[in-house]
DNA sequence: GATGGTAAGGTAAACGTTTACCTAAAAAAC
DNA sequence: GTTTTTTAGGTAAACGTTTACCTTACCATC
């Protein structure tokens, strides 16, 4: 009889004595349809039986689910899954409802994924790492309620909520010509995404003389990547050198390649990644990154939705930062050089 | 005209000629229910006005949707997240669309999402770090479909998937036994987790004669805990020593810890940690941790829910593995011990 | 006292499915 | 040639909401 959640609207519209009018009406707050004593034993019916609208019904009757679906690209980064958790955590305070995926950076999957979602009647889609597909591009084309997070749209103009990733790149590039690194090489993913040919297109900018040591590889995850390629691009010569990851996940695999070469990071080789995981402080202290605001995302992504489903077209940039870590030694053989770490010996 | 996704089965309906009800049969594969040509002009016209059955219409008639929500207890540690990876792609393929929601071990928060997950009609719940909460006691009692993952129910026999805490316990205590290391200390987190408590249970009953020396902290993340309680749990006396971290964010912090006083891990501290993240092999090789199945967890989580379906109670034990790491120096002017992982120098 | 506005609430339609029930024809069984 | 069964398909109800429209009463204004 109490609170087995499982209540319809008529049951309650019975209990109080009224029509299931004035009940929808009640529980969404339409003013001056109910008086205050009507409203009250609405509330207290409601309460008893534990009654909360199903949202099908919702769904159906609106044209509009209060579903909002996250499009990730790869889960498996450890970034990726931070920005998950902030926008799943924002979404909530606004009373909706986060659909995780992972496209696995696949066409088909994703255009899958878009069709389901909107078969679901999903209020707006995240693309956490969009990659061009034919039916992204009608959707978009449609008007749908679509967000792009960290890569723009391969399709052109649309809502998008990110850090500056030319200024980034530009921001790594004076790091290590402050550090006396004239000629870093650069190891990336798949070219596919904005955001990385924007990063290097920024560091290549602000190091021009730098005779570019791009390397990728066909390898499957980013840390074999790096792994893969840390020797390749390492400038000749016997001075202090540099690597730019273009995610952490590379600057992992690199950094293994190096040491077991015999290389210290980051006394002989100054490594800086993208993304800076938040784990880093603990278990890569020899790893400068630049830092994006993870809990920045959710917050931003309510706040872009909002403005998008005005009619708008929202652009928000947030800050990034980059983390500098002079390195630890993790062996306590080799004194320290630095710490950029906040806890004390 | 054309693959636009609005369409409704009555239009697929018109374009075809038949009634709504043969769509709708022809759509589901109902057989011996419309003849082949009928069926091929169904498809036809499906396909030409992009149409996909609309879920709130199905959930409404249906009394349940396509929904299964994941409850996890914490998304920040990445050993949650790669579970939650794994079962978004296994109800995928089974055409199950993920909810994804951080309770944040609270209470409140996990009643808050069962309440929002019922009112969905989802299919199941999946509770990955369930904690006591009116509502939980409730449906479990109502029998809805329920599974729970690493933490068993606190409200008695329920679906569960997981590994045997008990005996990864006992494993870890007899690996500190074979490294002669006699008494280990003990970091853990909150204790509202029957795994957990399985863990250290197995364990003590395996090294009986370790006085334990178990320690936790008010700290919000368990880093700090590992941080702070790392010096405090260690045996006193000059021989080699160890310490069980009850997962592996505990484990990076009293690593961290150890380092700060000059003691070399693994070397002078045998450090065990647990879930062993999928990055251990590439940022922590001093790590040695039992390993979870993380990509057994979206099949094992979908078998159980077909088993909860047809009104079984299942239990799938997932199979665990110490890892062991001998831990390579990650500074090169320290010879390397030896080395665990699968990259050669 | 007629007129008009507004607050309070009821009636019923509509959203898009699935499915129980019905009908008609064809095939099979006798 | 009658009866029964099977196949193929249509009709309409039901799921639980929200909301446009209607009605009634009350109050204010002229």
């Amino acid at each position: 009889m109490s609170a087995d959640g499982t209540a319809t609207i008529a049951e309650v519209a019975a209990r109080a004595g009224v029509s299931i009018a004035t009940v929808s009406r009640v529980m969404n707050g339409i003013a001056k349809r109910a008086g205050a004593d009507t409203a009250e034993r609405v509330w207290a019916a409601a309460r008893a039986l534990g009654y909360r609208p199903t949202s099908a019904g919702q769904a159906l009757r609106q044209k509009q689910s209060r579903l909002v679906a996250l499009l990730a690209a790869n889960l498996a980064n450890p970034a990726m899954a931070a920005i998950a958790a902030s926008v799943e955590a924002a979404l909530r305070e606004q009373g909706l409802v986060m659909v995780l995926a992972d496209t696995h950076d696949e066409p088909d999957l994703q255009d899958e994924y878009l069709a389901e979602m909107r078969a679901h009647l999903a209020r707006g889609i995240v693309l956490l790492g969009a990659i061009a597909s034919p039916r992204l591009r009608q959707m978009q084309a449609d008007g749908a309620s679509l967000l792009f997070v960290n890569r723009r749209s391969p399709e052109g103009a649309a809502g998008f909520v990110g850090i500056d990733n030319r200024r980034a790149g530009a921001d790594v590039a004076a790091f290590f010509n402050a550090q006396g690194i004239a000629s870093p090489g650069i190891i990336h993913g798949a070219r596919t995404s904005s955001a990385t040919a924007d990063r290097i297109e920024g560091f290549l900018a602000t190091l021009p003389r730098a005779k570019p040591r791009l390397a990728t590889g066909p390898a499957a995850t980013h840390q074999q990547i790096g792994y893969d390629c840390a020797l390749n691009v390492l400038a000749p010569g016997k001075g202090r050198r540099g690597i730019f990851c273009l995610s952490d996940l590379i600057a992992y695999g690199a950094h293994r390649r190096l040491i077991e070469a015999g290389l210290r990071v980051p006394e002989d080789v100054l490594l800086v990644g993208f993304d800076d995981n938040p784990m880093n402080d603990w278990v890569a202290p020899w790893l400068s990154s630049v830092r994006v605001p993870y809990d920045g995302f959710g917050p931003a992504v309510v706040s872009a939705f909002q403005s998008i489903w005005r009619g708008e077209r929202p652009e928000i940039i947030l800050p990034h930062r980059l983390v500098a870590r002079c390195g630890q030694a993790l062996d306590p053989a080799t004194p320290a050089t630095g710490r950029s770490g906040q806890h004390s010996p």
